[in-house]
DNA sequence: AGAAGTTGTGCAAACGTTTGAACACAAAGA
DNA sequence: TCTTTGTGTTCAAACGTTTGCACAACTTCT
């Protein structure tokens, strides 16, 4: 059906090699040739098929990115058309397309990965992990297969991957609300099944004890990633700490649930109560009172992530394995000095 | 490096040709082969090779999505992911993977698609057309490849298309304002570049006219896609009108720059001033007054859309070229009668 | 018992490229 | 003049599948 190299071999008189190799850019084709074999393309319409290309180069020149559907619906918003962009501007820029696959559950997830690997043979792998799928990490690395996590996963050091620095950004976060005087500080998480989660937390821990603030478990509540949910944790935190001055939500979305309920409630924010956010959300800026919270530079992550993962696939070394990109407190009127 | 067909044949004892046939589900292989072959299959670790397959096959069981950076960023937000999970649940049901290539301007959008059809062979493309770009369908038509676009571009029945219905959104938003007693109603509308705002300015005008309100083009204001577009559109059209009691803003984002704009000014939403917006982003309900706003179906527009395009791949009959989703009107507190 | 049909398998060509090896020819060095 | 070197091109195998055709071995029918 297509126009195949030996339709433009025929018409330009010289063997499909010499095409294959005008293509290549060889320098051993005389320029008169190189010429003729062009004109030809052009005149016949042909393009490469980069499957038949793949087949023996053995590359397809496309990586794989997995992600499940469920994840894709509750990331922070910004989160994924964030993160494609940044992707897809470097995969771009060095020939490389991106084949996405969703799943619906877990499972599904860790099935398509490998089909992508195995059966689809992309160069290579980017995994959102979120929560980290060990079964999944295990197998691919096990067929030793160029993968780049963005999120990261503990106790693996031989693991590549690329992510914002929770531990330290929460804890920029809570340094914040203390410097304002705060004392009491509740903290409004999301599941600790996810490791991110784990992080914020740890920070939170860090800046309340270099503040000289003991850490009290009760002060923490946690919840699903949902409005609702922020709204509900808010509400249990205040009954067990009714003397609370401010709250740190690991998300954006977390912080306005509590929002709601303290406005609902006929408290003010920040007069009554401070609220910092995670996340920098789109909505961040918009709502009332408008967000602090804190930027993560989530392009860039993808940018980062893709770059590590072709250099990977090239071959060339990598200086760190481990990247942890810094975030941003940004600072509007959600949050204020303690009178 | 990988194991062929050729490995398990011979790990099996038989030909590849029947390897390849268990693998296709032949009837006419003994079902003692079968097993045998299984049993090699899963014992030397074989998947088959996509390319490979691909190459005989003349299908790569691949759906090309193109879009321009610049939209994956401006397109409302939850568009984005959303038309993704609808995209994916189906292309994944139907064994399709998602190709995806973003391209920073317009004219890398069309170079970069036609790659994915005449380079990668996708088996059809799927083009998210805010802007639609004219010379691409033409090339994409001429080389009679399978194409769908989500959105639509005037004067072409042979198109498939499948859209909102955005006159016909526009007419009930502006219908629900004039119900509530406005006749001066503002319209802030994003450029007119995009089809979809000539829709939904059709629909301003036939709402109006409906309700025997005469119209007014010094009501209209053309801006950009962004809060402060809104901003400042908003100001302009109350110095044009400070009588003004209404206005539809074409974006959940322009309506949140004109609230912002109005807040300042020292009017009050609703009060004051309604507001209508349109998308019904994520943060339409946590904003101050929570929006009310017109709800696409964007989720349904992805499965629609994928559906075509399948059904147009598989050569199969298609009742309906052009589908237009409807929307729904989400009433919340940001529009109130007229005393 | 021979013809006809059925069932299970293998052979080899094809899909559209790339690439090492071989070759023809010309120019250059001895 | 004979080797050497270099330049431009072709040959043919390979990449990992699928599939039409052929064929052998059984059944089944007459």
């Amino acid at each position: 059906m297509g126009v195949t190299i030996k339709d433009v071999a025929k018409l330009a008189n010289v063997s499909p090699s010499t095409v294959s190799r005008v293509i290549a850019g060889n320098k051993r084709i005389s320029l008169a040739t190189h010429e003729k074999v062009k004109k030809a393309m052009d005149e016949i319409g042909y393009y490469p098929n980069a499957n038949a290309r793949s087949l023996v180069n053995n590359s397809t020149e496309m990586i794989g990115l997995v992600l499940s559907r469920s994840v894709v619906a509750a990331l922070s918003n910004p989160f994924f058309p964030e993160i494609i962009r940044g992707i897809t501007s470097i995969a771009q820029k060095y020939g490389y397309s991106l084949l996405l696959s969703s799943s619906k559950d877990h499972f599904e997830e860790e099935e398509e990965a490998l089909r992508m690997l195995r059966e689809r043979r992309v160069d290579g792998l980017l995994v959102l992990a979120s929560r980290v799928n060990d079964s999944l990490i295990q197998k691919v690395q096990h067929g030793n297969h160029p993968i780049v996590l963005v999120g990261r996963v503990p106790n693996d050091d031989e693991l590549y991957w690329v992510n914002n620095d929770n531990v330290e950004s929460a804890k920029k976060a809570v340094t914040y609300l203390t410097e304002l005087g705060h004392q009491k500080i509740g903290l409004l998480s999301g599941s600790m099944e996810y490791i991110m989660s784990q992080d914020r937390l740890e920070g939170y821990q860090l800046g309340l004890s270099q503040a000289g603030i003991s850490y009290d478990s009760t002060l923490i509540e946690e919840v699903e990633f949902t409005v609702e949910s922020g709204t509900q944790g808010m509400m249990k935190l205040l009954e067990k700490h009714p003397d609370l001055t401010a709250v740190f939500a690991t998300d954006d979305i977390l912080a306005i649930g509590a929002i709601q309920m303290l406005k609902n409630k006929g408290l003010a924010v920040p007069k009554d109560i401070s609220v910092i956010g995670f996340n920098d959300g789109p909505f961040a800026s918009y709502i009332d009172p408008s967000l602090t919270t804190i930027r993560i530079p989530i392009y860039e992550m993808g940018v980062t992530a893709v770059g590590m993962l072709i250099k990977i696939i090239k071959g060339e070394e990598i200086s760190q394995r481990q990247v942890s990109l810094s975030t941003e407190l940004i600072i509007r009127d959600s949050c204020k000095q303690l009178d």
